[in-house]
RNA sequence: GGGCCUGUAGCUCAGCUAGGUAGAGCGAUCGACUCUUAAUCGAUCGGCCAAGGGUUCGAAUCCCUUCAGGCCCGCCA
């Protein structure tokens, strides 16, 4: 059984409206990581609505976090924030709210094409809102117990004036030490390092707790019921341990039940030649991953597996892969060993599963035509040669646009040579031998009158070159020499058959006058 | 110091909470009228399931120990 349906099965039976949170801490650029943390979370709710149950997924923005430190791509002034809510930071590039908006909206993007079914909430909005107010209260006055709880969790030692809330100051905006006798619901006294004193509401979005206990009050506030988390929160004496029996025993509620997710690494930009490769972004990943590969990535191994990212080759052998499973659902047939990645496939689309097989355009086809044309339009028209696109729906239409973005921005960044050509770097007359010319000369006359067809195309190339007296291999070098000036390429009958017939006749007989 | 995860075919992984003759994909090799390879189809090769011990009629699967690798935690979210 997927790993999905298994915590889907566990959490129905302990809850009949399963809520799951998950979120981020948009204080600089985002990881793929993160969208594993999404992904997981959307891949239970799916599961868990596919055995009927009533289930949301929210997705918690973490924008009162303090920025902890001027980052390498910030400018200078931004020294000036840190220490600061990021949801009180000014925007880098001046087109959002705020900081916290511009580092999470690429990735709310990237939630969007990846189709996650979830509520977007902002923490500042919650602060302001007054909903974290009762725990902030249990917090402060049951202190003594919130401390000895930390300190039996943790192993380490804590002082008497640890703060489990932060209050903003009005001052300097940056976050303050709280005054605890001074604590009168809903009023907490403070003093900043600028110098400043005031009085803070823990109604009102004046104030923030740490860590270690908000993480436990957002769970008794939503009823959380799972949630997938990094490792690093998975570790004994962690955020989760001590989450736990804070809910518990100071919040008067329950933990989620944990899925905790290992970390993805990124590998480097294939084996040969890593040396000038750039490290790949979790941006990056979203634009050369088509999205429901990018999910399938996520759910066809468990959480708790590590996955390197393989920004080369790899993206490939994924994509069919994840066709290969297209297929094998449709038909319904596949062994005990692909169960669980046919399941895995089913999961990476939400429950929206098409009524019949989608058609189907090969990943590494499309990283040929991608480069032998510059538009979408013109993906449209190779394709159309050679495959029946008439029968395409707009949701097809629409994913075979994405995959052609993707094909493109892995192209331009990530691809190894050995797979890019380019139809304009065809040598010229003077750069073949007169052998190669007359061979070029034979085989235009050749395709002339023969079926524009892969298997047809190949023979005539066979043939002509055994006439014209040069090896096979000799043959196929000097036609990919006069098209893409290499002596390798795409696979030649389908190639050819890609292109247009005159096009390509024209070609060999301008270089074999 | 503490904790988690992983170790099954060259590579990526299934299988392990129903213990009963080792699986898939990719790769490799070979073949498909003498057809490059980054396509397709077919076939083949390929594993003392990290090591040792235990439980069992029977263990990749359960228990213990060891070894190896990866990652995380010490008040940062």
């Amino acid at each position: 059984m997927h790993w999905a349906d298994v915590i889907a099965k566990d959490i129905l039976e302990k809850d009949k409206h399963p809520i799951i949170a998950t979120g981020i801490s948009p204080t600089g650029v985002i990881h793929v990581g993160s969208l594993r943390e999404a992904i997981t979370g959307e891949a239970v709710r799916s599961a868990i609505k596919d055995l009927g149950g009533d289930v949301r997924l929210i997705y918690l923005i973490d924008s009162v976090d303090p920025l902890r430190k001027r980052y390498p791509f910030l400018p200078e002034e931004y020294e000036d924030y840190v220490g600061m809510p990021i949801f009180r930071i000014p925007c880098p590039c001046g087109k959002h709210d705020n900081y916290a908006h511009h580092f999470v909206q690429p990735f709310l993007d990237a939630l969007d094409s990846l189709k996650v079914n979830c509520e977007i909430i902002w923490t500042h909005d919650l602060y302001a809102q007054g909903k974290f107010a009762p725990m902030i209260d249990l917090a402060l006055r049951k202190r003594s117990q919130v401390i000895e709880i930390l300190k039996e969790v943790t192993g380490r030692d804590l002082k008497d004036d640890f703060a489990p809330y932060n209050p903003l100051c009005e001052n300097c905006g940056r976050f303050a030490q709280p005054l605890h006798e001074s604590y009168e619901y809903p009023h907490i006294g403070y003093h900043c390092t600028c110098g400043h004193t005031g009085t803070a509401d823990i109604t009102k979005m004046e104030g923030k707790l740490v860590w270690r206990l908000e993480w436990p009050a957002k769970w008794k506030m939503f009823g959380t019921s799972v949630e997938p988390f990094g490792k690093d929160h998975a570790a004994a004496g962690g955020s989760y341990d001590s989450g736990k029996r804070i809910v518990e025993e100071i919040f008067d509620g329950k933990a989620p039940y944990p899925v905790p997710y290992e970390f993805v690494q990124l590998k480097g930009i294939g084996q040969m030649h890593k040396s000038t490769g750039s490290p790949v972004t979790g941006l990056d990943a979203i634009n050369m991953t088509p999205p429901e590969v990018l999910n399938y990535l996520f759910l066809r191994v468990n959480p708790q597996r590590a996955i390197d990212y393989d920004s080369g080759m790899g993206i490939l052998d994924l994509a069919d892969e994840y066709d290969r499973m297209e297929r094998l659902h449709f038909e319904g047939e596949c062994t005990e060993c692909e169960e669980n990645s046919v399941r895995a496939y089913c999961i990476a689309q939400h429950n929206a599963l098409s009524e019949e097989v989608p058609q189907q355009v090969p990943y590494r086809h499309l990283v040929n035509v991608v480069q032998m044309t510059d538009c979408f339009e013109g993906v449209m028209e190779i394709l159309g040669r050679t495959e029946n696109l008439e029968d395409l729906t707009k949701e097809e239409t629409l994913k075979l646009r994405k995959r052609v973005e993707c094909v493109k921005y892995w192209l331009d960044r990530f691809a190894p040579e050995q797979v890019k050509f380019s139809v304009s770097d065809g040598v010229g007359p003077e750069s073949l031998s007169s052998e190669e010319k007359k061979y070029l000369a034979l085989v235009s006359d050749a395709l002339d009158s023969v079926e524009w067809e892969s298997d047809s195309i190949s023979n005539v190339v066979v043939e002509t070159a055994k006439e014209a007296g040069i090896s096979t291999k000799k043959g196929f070098q000097t036609i990919y020499k006069a098209l893409i000036g290499r002596t390798s390429g795409p696979r030649l009958g389908t190639f050819l058959a890609d292109m247009d017939r005159e096009n390509v006749l024209e070609r060999f007989r301008s270089v074999s006058p």
